[in-house]
DNA sequence: GATAGTTTCATACAAGTGTTTGAATTGCAA
DNA sequence: TTGCAATTCAAACACTTGTATGAAACTATC
């Protein structure tokens, strides 16, 4: 048996790469350097690079959905199995936005990982995708028990904009400080999920709810 | 004086390859097979592969920027200065995304290579990107006029929210349809641009308009 | 301590990349 | 036509990439 340090040094070596400079331009010898392992290692333990991505893929995104199915599994048995709508939006893009924002030092690096892989669709990835569509599913289920009298059409068109608007707000948070001098404070991060769940569960409700709370004041309760 | 024949022809080509599959697969052999041009006439006629992307990027994005800007002075010119914030918000997003969704043939090589630039961001259009915040503060001040009461932090995450349900939503096109089992009709572009200007609307007016007309029926007044 | 299996290592390899070169061709003015 | 500059072309170059190889080092079992 073997002693596996080699192995998980490099899985280490290359999700933190991949967090912080994308998949384009990390070479495999860049992360055999980063492991302090030999070049040929990789091919030795995973096959090819190809094979390391995806073990890497499959094994982190197994993790992240894992954690937020708990969350939102938690929210639906307190709610005896129907869960508010802010409350699953939360489960649904919170992780991911508290992974990739905020400050640096708390940021997880399987988070940055997985929002490469979404951004960056490089092949090895796209094969396995499928799999989150399966995930994405059961938030779909949740929200329709959330929100019995809205059609599947509206379903869809809420989900897909509250992940457009996580992770485009991570993506792209760069520019918004710049182009908000400094206004937008990315580093809240509370703040920001705050937003983007306001913003996604008005989408949701719009036209249907009696009270419909101002987006402020939602996002000051959810401090 | 030279012909520019071939000049144009690569940069057709690389426009078309670079919309299709993206910067990250697509090599100057690919190019030059593409414009039935000789390998050597890239190098010669733009010096580099770079400078090719960047000579595309400037000229696209300088075409694009005026189609979006004068949509918007058309519209503030109409209102004596001021337009409502959903024409605003139309003129932003409305030429992307129905240059990048609908039916096939009528997509734009320009709309889709721009859509290429903002997602995967290759050093030659990473260094000219900073003249995009100059073209969003337009839309910026035109908001703040539309909207005098609303803050400025508010105007900033308005704006990010809108181009990210954009931007996402043709990324991510494919990936709704199969979520949504072809429920989710990607090619209504009117119905998208409807639904995404709706939803930003209420992100900007949430807690200070007194009319909040449902998102459905706004979505269906804008056709 | 010898041996067999596993893991490491330096090195080489094949394929693909953008770029350069120098000769051949073209187009146009004198 | 002649001459000259601009353009095209095939070929080669230098470099980087992922992968393969075979010897060396290590580890554990007998």
């Amino acid at each position: 048996m073997a002693s596996d340090h080699t192995r998980s040094a490099i899985l280490a070596a290359a999700e933190r790469l991949y967090a912080d400079r994308g998949f384009g331009d990390v070479t495999l010898r860049d992360i055999v350097a980063e492991a302090n392992v030999n070049l040929a290692a990789v091919n030795y333990h995973f096959g090819s690079k190809d094979e390391l991505i995806a073990e890497l893929f499959v094994t982190r995104s197994i993790a992240t959905n894992r954690e937020r199915l708990h969350e939102l599994k938690v929210a639906e048995e307190q709610g005896g199995g129907r869960a508010p709508i802010e409350v699953i939006l939360r489960a649904l893009v919170g992780p991911t936005l508290r992974g990739c924002l905020g400050p640096e030092n708390q940021r997880s690096t399987v988070a940055r990982f997985m929002i490469r892989a979404s951004i960056e669709s490089v092949p090895p990835i796209r094969r396995i995708k499928n799999r989150e569509i399966d995930h994405l599913r059961k938030f779909v289920s949740a929200m329709r028990r959330s929100l019995p009298d809205r059609s599947d059409v509206d379903i869809y068109w809420g989900l897909n904009f509250a992940l457009a608007m996580a992770h485009h707000t991570i993506r792209e948070s760069e520019r918004l400080t710049k182009l908000s001098e400094g206004k937008c404070d990315l580093d809240d991060v509370e703040d920001v999920v705050a937003r983007v769940v306001s913003v996604a569960t008005m989408a949701l409700t719009a036209g249907r709810t009696e009270t419909k709370p101002p987006a402020r004041a939602l996002a000051r309760d959810a401090r």
